[in-house]
DNA sequence: TAGATTGTTAATCGATTAACAATC
DNA sequence: TAGATTGTTAATCGATTAACAATC
């Protein structure tokens, strides 16, 4: 019930509140630490410990109200309200981007798509207009967006990034497979599907 | 030097690999720990005594050998072989996957690909043919199958998933939004693209 | 050789768990 | 009320960092 909460807890919001939404759309009304525990694979404790430190959300000898403890994590999470979302590369993986159902559902609108191959700028995808790379920067600022998708490849994502950064751009989700430099009160997040592909090879024989 | 590496450190190893890859694409043939450091955002001591569980590959003075120490790590994570991967989903994302060429470059082939919709049963995507779903268990057992990648909506996750156990899969990259319940020696990772993106809009005004 | 960087130890830091009084 | 479960504390556990002798 403090501020400064650690990284490591408000990563695990966003699986709480998936969780939450499930339990909602089965029609639960309360939910224990125990019960969450066994659905998500954390602790009991920990779960608690974690929902602890935004406030007292929970009943003794009954658990947590499902639909308010949801509204609650969708408060702190910030995503009570819909997020303009900027696209950069529309290839095949920008292409599936552009028309998964799940961000619109859970608080997130892809505004804007570019790319810089004439041959894919001023088509359509998905009913989206693909905008002029050499366009980014200014239609970004002037749009106040703040948070950027990068699914170009990797040679072209530190130079897409710089430039997502200086429009304003304050969250990056990057697709490409490689680290990006960035001024550190800029978060990134990285979406390299080999990687955990890697890391569960390691435990195969 | 020793057995049973933490998760932790595992985890880290792929990041690793991928920096070094690039590092040698540069034409680099020695990296220190402190040059790696930049480049990945993790502190030269731990990239250090990371790599130093795995053996003594760098030398005082100049760093670590860039193509010998790829390759140690490479054979670390088991991919210094072609792995077949089997892909549940051929949605929007589904496309995505198999006409990606990052897998086939990095380690990974999907070798088949399994839909349960009627119209799309026997098309082609990417020159790789879509089967039945209900024949899923008995081609992934016979194919000898061990990686098994959903891509299918969040509500026929579970099921697929207990399948693929059951023919044999041992690690599961889950991109549906939903957490799996399986036995705790198969490995599971997860890619719901909204979870990174809540996590960042915490900092988010 | 002189300078640089490793591998490793010990110290610090932070996260998780177990347990239970409080209380619904 | 009796049973169940929270919120929180203290103890445990594990990961990171700082520092430096060893050595290329």
């Amino acid at each position: 019930m403090s501020r400064e909460i650690p990284h490591i807890v408000v990563s695990r919001l966003p699986i709480y509140l998936r969780a939450l939404e499930h339990a909602l759309g089965e029609g639960l009304t309360c939910i224990s630490s125990q019960e969450l525990s066994e659905r998500l694979g954390v602790s009991a404790a920990q779960i608690r410990k974690d929902l602890s430190m935004f406030g007292e959300y929970g009943k003794q000898g009954r658990g947590y109200p499902v639909a308010s403890l949801a509204e609650a994590l969708r408060r702190h999470l910030h995503v009570d309200k819909v997020w303009d979302v900027v696209l950069v590369g529309v290839g095949d993986l920008g292409h599936a981007l552009v028309r998964y159902k799940g961000f619109a559902e859970r608080g997130f609108r892809i505004a804007m798509a570019f790319d810089k191959d004439p041959a894919k700028i001023g088509t359509r995808v998905g009913g989206m207009l693909v905008e002029d790379s050499r366009t980014l920067a200014r239609r970004v600022q002037e749009a106040g967006i703040q948070i950027g998708m990068i699914a170009t490849p990797a040679a072209t994502a530190q130079e897409v990034a710089n430039i997502l950064v200086f429009a304003g751009v304050r969250a990056i989700l990057n697709y490409a497979p490689i680290h990006l430099t960035l001024p550190e009160d800029v978060r990134v997040e990285y979406l390299d599907p080999v990687i955990p592909l890697q890391r569960m090879t390691y435990y195969l024989g």
